[in-house]
DNA sequence: CCGTATCCAATAAGATACTG
DNA sequence: CAGTATCTTATTGGATACGG
């Protein structure tokens, strides 16, 4: 015999809770669907419109994006803002709670790099390739390193800061840097993290600055 | 007209792939499905066997246990072990690596607990306790304090020494502690964190150390 | 162009029964 | 105890149609 439809069927509302107080479990419950995380990262920088993060999100369909961006407004992970007039757009951006998460977030990414299963030659967006800078920084080569070094990937731009081993980032038009980085996110991928010859992208202002910039951002060991 | 069967249809092999060089990315293709991260939380003092997981998993299916294991397994976050005899029963541990995400998705923990979604009265497991110990000890509070701390949850025991702001855990038979506090995860869970009288769980030993051990882990500040 | 809503096929998760 | 097998339900992704 069969139990009537099943033997507690869950409400909609409360579906799919791990009912369990570990922070972890909620963590999962807040950001732990599919894409959630990557949505979270995209915010990362700055608010962002729909079509950008469908864009960057390569694989994602609009509708859960929708629904991906909906439940991390409810949560309090994100704001639907519009922007004033003229501009008048519709973008999405991270809640400051939001924000604390990301360096955790980060630093999954961090070790998951050691992983001998992580393909570094697969598409990046800007976002990730700022992201991935800041999080593998090494203070102990960087130190006494004061730099403005800026990034053109095309579909956006950026200013990092380099001060006392640590690398502020802000987005926006490059001005007054001492070199300026310029190609498709992964190209600059490639170079500074995966030792591709400078010429594979254009640098311009302080070469040897350059040079040593790229050095900075050694991957965790593989493991054996 | 319909293309036939899809555009391109996926090979099962290379399934639901993010196709992202992000580290993030690759970090929730090695442990972002549902569980999975619980599932490591639950190695992270030692091996446990398939039926203690299922226990403290409250709400996992067999067979989504038996997919998590063998996936984790072959990602090399954790080993399959037959333990020797007399004992010879088979368990799951983290590999070292697999050990290293732990402080990490601990982080994510503690950033989570901040949501005032987050319930502190559900259930938690032995390990869950613990971790929060760890995670939400104040480096400043427990300055200066050495103590050697026991907890007996019923199936499990653990000893915890506190040394310069740090909380060092071991699992196994309470012996010399100064103080033991014993109890089910969610009452201790109450009274270290939740403000319950230390009269609902048993505390054997010093109690002024009981008293000003429960001070030592702050909740995060809930947002708002 | 900026999204939303809807439908459909393919997967993943969940419940439960069952086997060595 | 340690999982499999099987069936049901939920979620995802892709395509496409729709509203501002």
């Amino acid at each position: 015999m069969k139990l009537e439809k099943t033997t507690k069927h869950r409400q909609k509302e409360e579906k799919r809770r791990f009912d369990d107080a570990c922070g972890l479990a909620h963590a999962l419950e807040l950001l732990g669907e599919r894409w959630a995380m990557l949505v979270l990262r995209e915010l990362a920088y700055g608010p962002r419109r729909f079509s950008e993060l469908k864009a960057d999100l390569q694989g994602i369909s609009a509708n859960v994006l929708t629904q991906r961006l909906t439940e991390l407004e409810s949560r309090g992970l994100v704001r639907k803002v519009r922007l004033p007039p003229p501009a008048s757009v519709q973008v999405y951006e991270a809640s400051e709670w939001g924000l604390e998460a990301v360096p955790t977030i980060a630093a999954l990414g961090r070790w998951a790099a050691r992983s001998p299963l992580h393909d570094p030659t697969l598409r990046m967006s800007h976002v990730s390739v700022i992201m991935s800078l800041q999080t593998l920084l090494s203070p102990e080569l960087a130190d006494g390193l004061d730099a403005r070094v800026g990034f053109r990937f095309g579909e956006a731009d950026y200013v990092t800061t380099l001060h006392r081993g640590r690398l502020q980032v802000e987005r926006g038009e490059v001005h007054d840097c001492d070199v300026v980085f310029t190609g498709a996110p992964s190209a600059i991928a490639a170079v500074i993290h995966g030792g591709a010859p400078l010429e594979t992208i254009d640098v311009e202002g302080d070469m040897a600055l350059a040079k040593r910039f790229r050095t900075l951002f050694p991957l965790p060991p593989k493991i054996g």
